[in-house]
DNA sequence: AAACCCAAAATTGTTAACAATAATGTTGAA
DNA sequence: TTCAACATTATTGTTAACAATTTTGGGTTT
């Protein structure tokens, strides 16, 4: 029998999260070179485990890899990210649709727990964006899950979520719209209460295109 | 100075493909296991650029891998498969209604032609199914990268793809519908001539619901 | 000084041996 | 006979050394 408590001793699966999160969170900036000796050295690891971990987070389209030349973190463009905003207003939007018809009492019990912490912190602190993004997220992680749809899940969650975060911990958070966003939560977790799943859609797809509207913004900018 | 015609000698990146290839055509039939060493001397290359290579395979949800046990070819059930085209419905409809912004003249010409030739095909040959199958994804191959949009392309060419095509190549070919489907190849064509993104959209997501239904309706019949 | 060529160094790709875990088979007792 | 504990075997996970390619640096030539 095997302990069901396995703290995941596999060293290769552990340094696919870690690399992710130094990726997302800054730490190895856009561009930036990825010397595998060097990480391998860092991790207390060797070059098999890393590399395997290498071409998964290549999957994750966070790193491009050039044979014989070596992997460098991703630039993500404000272009890029209007075409992934795109792809999430249409997957998104299908997600609340779905989410009005497979979510559980329990789970909108959370989301509506959650929401009103976000509205407290709002409430109490002043520019609490920092709350106010990890719970965008959140909110946005539990209606997916909802959706019940696993496929979904999996592009949403593992493919598109990683990019999201890596912009979010790039960009200025002066760009953040909290007051406005959660509004827009609490009207879409209506629609989802309702079991409306057309108005869902229409919110959730709005939701997020207002989000890109931000982005585009920020490209006029430029 | 490279050699720009590179026939990409890395043993890794080739394995993924014969892999993908082997499992997509079900030579590894769904649910058998895939043994490292045995792979390994069966395309001689050690267990290291294999092993980097299943890295990759899994992130395709080709294979589900446990810790210290091995991968297995996943089994792709009918319930998952009309998950996974409720996802295209929402993705390709989307590509259709960019394909109408971003399409090139000369790849409406190629779909043209291709179109016309499916129809030639299916004139000639009774139950030319074979033809049409490949065709099918041609048609929305092309569709899908003429939306432009790169995000979009990589989660419907990278990660549905393969899974769709691993159910094409196991599920009896009396299910196919080439008559109907070419038709409505040609009205999609068509919305997309005219620049009309709606209708596109429409109408790719009605083509791709009634292949869902006949999904469904296999389902039923079990 | 700039450009080219060649050699040295560093990095990636690959291999084979070693370690750790799970599957298998055997033995012994109830 | 059946079950359980143990040893054996096979497979996966990891490592370190080796091979192949690219990058870098120096020296020469123009």
């Amino acid at each position: 029998m095997k302990n069901s408590l396995n703290k995941e001793q596999i060293k290769s699966d552990n340094l696919t999260e870690r690399l992710i999160e130094a990726i997302v969170s800054g730490e190895y900036p856009p561009g930036s070179k990825i010397s595998e000796p060097e990480l391998a050295k860092l991790f207390n690891v060797s070059r098999g485990p890393l590399r395997e971990a290498m071409m998964r987070v290549e999957s994750l389209n966070l790193v491009e890899r050039i044979p014989h030349v070596g992997a460098r973190v991703i630039n993500l463009s404000l272009e890029k990210l209007t075409e992934i905003y795109a792809v999430r207003e249409a997957l998104e939007g299908m997600a609340a649709n779905l989410a009005c018809k497979h979510i559980t009492d329990d789970e909108l019990e959370t989301i509506e727990a959650l929401l009103v912490h976000h509205q407290t912190h709002i409430e109490q602190v002043e520019g609490a964006s920092y709350f106010y993004q990890e719970g965008d997220f959140d909110f946005h992680y539990l209606i997916i899950k909802a959706s019940k749809n696993e496929p979904l899940i999996a592009l949403l969650c593992g493919q598109l979520y990683h990019l999201v975060r890596m912009y979010r911990s790039q960009s200025p958070q002066e760009n953040a719209r909290p007051e406005k966003a959660l509004y827009e939560h609490l009207a879409i977790l209506n629609a989802i209460k309702a079991r409306d799943p057309e108005l869902a859609e229409m919110l959730m797809r709005r939701h997020i295109k207002n989000s890109r509207l931000l982005i585009e913004n920020e490209l006029l900018e430029e």
